[in-house]
DNA sequence: TCTGGGGTCCTAGGACCC
DNA sequence: TCTGGGGTCCTAGGACCC
């Protein structure tokens, strides 16, 4: 059996935990730039039709006159409450694979005794008692029916307490009878819109299809999905996470910029990032990819996106000669007199450190990785980016985020714990 | 005025090899 | 007149996830 752990509301629960006055209201988490919904409480979905990844301007009134609690995304602390709850779950397997920042599978073979109920309900407490969030369990034979009897769990969660176990034939059907098919886990917008057409509107439909057409239409992928419905399993635990095929990151600014001076330093900001998780890995990139757009919603502004990948001479991750491989990508995509919205980078083809092909041509500069270890040694004692390079900039106000409403680290700076208040003794 | 960010996997088709 | 057969590697694009 496979169970499946997600936290409810994760971002919206991890706000509330050290703020009581909270506890029951509605809240929600918006994206960078606080520019779209990406997280709402149950009371918030309760109050009115919040849709996830609304813009935040048209539902501006709707939140105001709801008393809904709005927090910009406050990702450290979020990734931190997460590394709590995996942690735990460690004490409940020793097969776990976190899946994402909010949820895990853990392989429960030959490890319950007891009704898996029990043992999904003490998961759930246990985690609620050590980090204050709340979780809902699903358990099933296949990784995918895990994932449906978790939705069961949180739907039904005053009747069942947030766990649901599919453990017999009947149950299965039933859950597959009830599940529609645009909610099955790796069933997208695009296939689901397929399947309606044929007449397939329930998992259960699509159980019954044959695995020929689903082959035919949705690929292997598709194909694991139908087995694993049919209560074959197709999905491993990965327990380890593979090594990364590519690291990139991307922030619309906080305004459009036409300057090229100020898109290079957000654009060498954003390579020292990934350049530092790229290290982080031991690992070095071949290529380096750049692009760049305008924004796509605005009617008035005359469109541009492009992007561009180049060959580095040698694989590497030394922060200022990848800054200085991305500059030379940028000239080439950039063009004056567009406003733009967003610059982007990945890191690709990357490789072990220790497998780096020497290049004849390009000498190996000495004491790069003595220098790279400096920075990265500082700045993981003093803060992100106390040390960085000059082609960073100092005009960081000009394109950066915008983050009205970030609460408190809680849990990795000390000036931002929580403080519980006591009353003063008269004297 | 204001619309997120970071990933994975699969396939088809082109370019190339002997 | 007749124009093979068996491969690999890479990339773009599509679909999906949280």
């Amino acid at each position: 059996m496979i169970a499946l752990i997600d936290c409810n509301s994760f971002y919206a629960s991890c706000e509330q935990v050290f703020r009581p006055h909270l506890w029951g209201k509605p809240v929600v988490v918006l994206s960078n730039n606080d520019g779209c919904v990406i997280a709402a409480n149950r009371e918030a979905k309760a109050l009115t039709e919040i849709p996830m990844f609304e813009p935040v301007f048209k539902i501006k009134e709707q939140l105001s006159k709801n008393n809904v609690t709005a927090f910009s995304s406050n990702y450290t602390f979020y990734g931190e409450m997460s590394q709590r709850v995996m942690n735990i779950l460690h004490q409940f397997s020793p097969h776990i694979e976190v899946y994402s920042i909010d949820e895990s599978f853990i392989d429960l073979t030959g490890i319950i005794s007891a009704e898996p109920t029990v043992y999904a309900a003490e998961i759930r407490d246990r985690i609620f008692r050590y980090t204050g969030l709340p979780v809902g369990v699903g358990i099933a034979k296949t990784k995918v029916l895990a994932k449906v009897a978790n939705r069961i769990a949180k739907k039904f969660h005053k009747e069942l307490n947030t766990v649901y176990v599919i453990d017999t034939e009947e149950k299965r059907i039933k859950a597959l009878k009830w599940l529609k098919i645009e909610d099955v886990w790796g069933i997208g917008r695009q296939h689901a819109k397929r399947l309606q057409k044929i007449g397939v509107h329930t998992a259960y439909d699509f159980t019954k299809l044959s695995p020929g057409w689903v082959r035919r239409y949705m690929t292997v992928v598709g194909l694991r999905i139908w087995d694993e419905l049919n209560g074959r399993p197709r999905l491993g635990i990965q327990e380890l996470p593979k090594p990364k095929k590519g690291i990139g990151t991307a922030k619309s600014f906080g305004k459009p910029l036409e300057d090229l001076s100020l898109i290079e330093e957000a654009c060498a900001y954003y390579i020292s990032e990934v350049a530092e998780v790229l290290r982080a890995q031991k690992s070095c990139a071949n290529y380096i990819n750049v692009f760049l757009h305008t924004n796509r919603f605005s009617v008035k502004d005359a469109q541009y996106a492009n992007s561009i990948t180049i060959t580095l001479p040698v694989a590497t991750n030394d922060t200022l000669s990848l800054i200085v491989a991305a500059k030379k990508a940028l000239y080439q995509i950039y063009k004056p007199g567009y406003r733009f919205k967003k610059v982007g980078v990945n890191l690709l083809g990357i490789i072990p450190q220790e497998f780096v092909q020497g290049n004849l041509f390009y000498p190996e500069k000495k004491n790069v990785q003595a220098l790279m270890d400096v920075f990265d040694r500082l700045n993981y004692k003093y803060g992100k980016a106390k040390v960085y390079s000059a082609l960073c900039g100092n005009r960081k106000k000009e394109w950066q985020l915008i983050q009205e409403e970030r609460g408190p680290r809680y849990t990795t700076r000390w000036d931002e714990l929580a403080v519980v208040q006591t009353k003063k003794q008269s004297p």
